[in-house]
DNA sequence: GGAAATTTGTTCGTATGTATA
DNA sequence: TTATACATACGAACAAATTTC
């Protein structure tokens, strides 16, 4: 589950891809909770700012929703 | 009881280093409640966030026990 | 039993500084 | 210079446990 920032490809799209494979393969359903965003920075072993950057990219694609204080969600 | 925010020194570090102290030189004895943490907060001019990063050290060092609706006590 | 106040716990939102490519 | 990435810190919203009346 960890990402490799030496790769060619920016750490915040490897998280945002695979998350988005996650929902696709339907390990993550719609109304889901995914683990919170300071959770996922520890798993993915990305920074905070990294994650926050990975689910702007998944709220563009309309495959997460966030609601403060609560979480985010599969949409 | 101010933190200096512009020091090389970690806020919630020198949060803890100070409790540490009044523990130390028992100010703050074995049972006493300490104040709230967003009360902390206030008194230190920091936000419960560096309190709570604090508290989590002196935990760990076993200065301090923490009760979810209770407070935080000296252990 | 139930409601309110107090206090800690959790989670997202935002800003800043530093390092690196 | 700009964009990425990391870490710390401050702020705001939501939730749970405890006590008291």
């Amino acid at each position: 589950m960890k990402i490799d920032p030496t790769g060619p490809e920016l750490a915040y799209v490897q998280v945002a891809d695979d998350i988005a494979g996650r929902i696709e393969r339907g390990e993550l359903r719609t109304g889901d909770r995914l683990p919170p965003e300071r959770e996922l920075a520890g798993d993915y072993g990305v920074s905070y700012d990294t994650i926050r950057r990975a689910a702007e990219v998944l709220r563009e694609r309309g495959l997460i929703r966030t609601v403060h204080g609560k979480g985010t969600f599969v949409a």
